[in-house]
DNA sequence: TATGAATGAGGATTCATTCAT
DNA sequence: TATGAATGAATCCTCATTCAT
């Protein structure tokens, strides 16, 4: 969750960033459309209409390309995301604002978060970010929170947030595949759905 | 949900059935330990030690192979987990008993399951199964089981079974990757924590 | 210097066997025309008439397909030369025909000495074989020819066999390009003129 | 043998001749670091810190750029070896200073040697070179050399001082890849055991 | 039934080169 | 002078598929 800065990047042209930037679109757009199999740079260089080798010469290999795929779209969702739940003061009132600002994000910017779920599942996608973090921060942040404030005692101090955190997030990202395919998939209501469902999973019983 | 027989199935040999299986079974395997697309028709064929050729001589195409994958696979599947369902009477124990045996075949199965979830996941795979029920079934049955309890009144009256049936597969299938990668997941623990969770989740409140 | 039989060798059908010599001989004359780096599986293929994919098929890599360049053109080498060798008794008569038939070997087979060398002296081909034994053979078996017969006295005892060995052979290689390049190129008159040239460098010295 | 000055040679700026000077060391170093093939574009540039485009823009293709590696290359060679021929008098006096000052500017100068003879075994470096006199002057020169004063009675009378020539070469550029490799090779203690050789392999015969 | 031979398309990548700036 | 952006050809390799045997 450390702000996006990296110290040793390499100095880059306004050519070049606009190029790259415009190459790892595309390459969301194209994983969004053809999966992360069919994303071939050749497919990626189609739809931009430039050469395959533009995108060898921008970056180092397949695996520099996704990486910046999903560095490009996790920085997005997190500067999204973060002060949604910030504004919130409980436990409960941010597990809320991460469900749904999750989701909102997802609804805005699906090829992003199409593009981020197919890498994460794919095998090969794995393999680039075997040992990253940036892919398990996910769950491990909202572990993070449940066990927080469930010490704090706004949750219910019976669950395991690791599990939880597992559940909460294959539910949202479970939105991905109906929000690609299923064009009347209400999102927002989906939100609200899930949103109610681990409160009542995750609240301190009422009952004394 | 009908059983496995379909009216125009082509004839088969003794021989054919057996190597049909065998290839299936292996292909199975295949994905689980190398992924979707990984799996390619060398790689099964090396495995069970024959040719190339024979796969394709058995099925009519890739797309073929994984039918029978995902069918072989979801008939295990259901064969072992639909008598633990019937064998409850409550809404919310058949719940339990779904989320719980699931779990539990899958950890009893790993590579079946592992596979489907595979393909399901992979826009190839999703590809070979656009329009088909077999996938679709799993979220569906769920869904038919809650919204009939609901009416029932054995469950919470006011959440939306499509989204909750969503949400509890889900967080089924997000157990496997755990279980392929994390050789100290305890998956029956896991079960527990989730079946608890959409057991408060879904029950009718407590509170008038 | 060890038989030519490897006992874990791959059983190979009788095409596959022909298939392979076929490609293994068109690599051969490639090499010998277009340099070892102009040696392409394309170039290859396009000799033969077949697809490039089949060279691939048969091989397991550009690495492999070398390697059996390299041990077909040796193998047919010693089968020429040993006999010339051991029919000799005497280390100087060794020597004339251990520099005599490499070169009559060459100049009946200049196609396969010519790839021989063009690969040892390629960056790209001492990769291949880096910490292999046939290639660094050639000189350590003349060397042990030299240190024999000079310990036994029938060579000038004070030099260096090592050195020796390696201008003997930088002597018959050098006939190589020669041959590649100058058709009137005599062989035979080289020959005779290098195996002088070594006897009177090698012989004990005549004057007491 | 003509001093390096070409009559039509373009005029250059001092900074273009620099550059030119420049990238042809770097190219040196990188083929006798990488080898003929290896040595791309890419590579010089990024020893040099430039871009790949400056060195398209010095020269007119990579044909150019070895043809002025190997003239640098001679160029240096000659003006250390020459002047310790002609210091000396008599014939095999100058057969021994050329092989040891051969091998001592070869000694000195590991990177430029190995350039050049990286280049003249490549096919590839070869076919840049064909028709080219200074390659062959290497081998011409030393002819020379010997025929003159074999002729004057001072070598054998019986050799042919073509094919002794080619040897004479062939042991010397046999150095090199030694020295590349072999961080232990003693090259003076070569240089010594190979003029020895040749000088009793081109000595007038001692016995009447 | 099963094999092994063969194809051809498509994969990423590297390369020398060109050109506007 | 020099750069950096861009191209297109060429590299090896893998794949699913076909077909004669």
């Amino acid at each position: 969750m450390q702000p996006g800065a990296a110290a040793d990047e390499p100095e880059r042209t306004f050519i070049e960033t606009a190029r790259r930037a415009q190459i790892v679109a595309a390459a969301i757009d194209t994983i969004a459309e053809a999966g992360f199999a069919g994303a071939s740079f050749a497919r990626i260089a189609e739809r931009l209409g430039i050469s395959r080798g533009l995108i060898s010469y921008h970056f180092s290999g397949k695996g520099d390309l996704i990486k910046q795929v999903v560095h490009q779209a996790a920085e997005q969702a997190k500067a999204y995301i973060r002060p949604r739940i910030l504004a919130e003061s409980t436990g409960p009132g941010m597990l809320r604002a991460y469900i749904e600002s999750n989701l909102a994000f997802m609804g805005e910017h699906r090829n992003n978060v199409i593009a981020m779920v197919e890498i994460a599942r794919s095998a090969e996608g794995r393999r680039i970010f075997y040992g990253d973090t940036d892919v398990v921060d996910a769950v491990r942040a909202l572990e993070h929170l449940l066990s927080g404030f469930q010490t704090a005692g706004q949750f219910r101090p019976d669950f395991n947030p690791h599990v939880m955190a597992i559940a909460i997030r294959a539910a949202i990202e479970a939105a991905s595949p109906r929000l690609a395919l299923d064009p009347e998939f209400d999102i927002s209501n989906y939100a609200r759905e899930i949103a109610t469902a681990f409160h009542l999973a995750t609240r301190v019983s009422d009952t004394p």
